[in-house]
DNA sequence: TTATAATGTTAGCGTTGTCTAACATTGTTC
DNA sequence: GAACAATGTTAGACAACGCTAACATTATAA
């Protein structure tokens, strides 16, 4: 499949999260969830289905196809991993960390995202739940001072 | 100042970077920098110079302003921090970090972008050095297994 | 059912930023 | 200093992607 910029991967993503939603998919939709007029939404859809990654006959609703599910999905697990870091992990605030998420989300090489999300798996396997480490620094943010000196090896 | 797009920002961070090493900065330095051809640099810099940010005379050196300066030196600083957290902290190789943080530098919130440096201060500042933690990710990236069970406080 | 509102499409424009090709200047070498 | 190489500039094309304005279709309500 031809390489996709970040603005077709958007519409993408954006069907796919409204028609969890809403059943139907629309051009009004897109425009609204993406923040661009409804001409430029039409510009992109005959795109994308010129290129077999939507269904769209003239007034009617947006479908993606198979292979456009498929890129959607990929598009949005690299968008929710990089959500779960910053808001999460680093403790950014929902609208921020979505933005900002789906800015990296275009731009980063595989070899990024999957350290990012072993580095979410190391965290999450904690055989203890939260690791202290982690508590000290989201405390060490909303402080500025480490709640206990460093941890040191179990004797 | 006006908002400067990606590019306009790069050709700043390239002319400061370079003249790092090379104390005279040409187009063709950039061009190769930057990986565009010299026609491309020609006309991005002529915008510099038009909006006070570089000074450059026809056929001669490129040398950044005081105003240029300022600017170059922000969105390097940026590009380091970025460069630091993908590199020395996720362990991705060094031309992909450096190449993920300068497309990253250009999209972050000035909140996530804090934030990352908090985190980097809240390792580099570890009473006793590298956290063990963190030598456990890192040792978890290599073997896929965690060296030692999680850290408990110390009694 | 007809007027109006909502929605969707198309054409054409502006911006950004790259490129190639042609031309201009500067540097180098004999 | 003449010829050639290296470097720099300009003009013009193209691609992406947003926009406005005008028009087309569909939905809604009187």
């Amino acid at each position: 499949m031809s390489v996709l910029t970040q603005s077709k991967e958007d519409y993408l993503e954006a069907i796919l999260v409204i028609s969890l939603e809403k059943k139907w998919v629309r051009v009004s939709d897109l425009a609204d969830y993406l923040g661009v007029k409804m001409s430029s939404v039409a510009t992109g859809i005959r795109f994308l289905a010129e290129n077999g990654l939507v269904n769209h006959e003239k007034y009617g609703y947006i479908e993606l196809t198979r292979e456009g599910i498929r890129v959607a999905k990929q598009v949005y697990a690299r968008h929710k991993t990089l959500y779960k870091f910053l808001h999460d992990f680093l403790g950014l605030s929902e609208p921020v960390a979505w933005r900002d998420a789906c800015r990296m989300e275009h731009v980063l090489d595989a070899k990024t995202m999957k350290r990012l999300l072993k580095f979410l798996e190391f965290i999450e396997t904690c055989p203890e739940g939260e690791p202290l480490w982690l508590s000290n620094f989201h405390s060490f943010l909303k402080t500025g001072k480490r709640p206990e000196p460093c941890l040191r090896r179990e004797k």
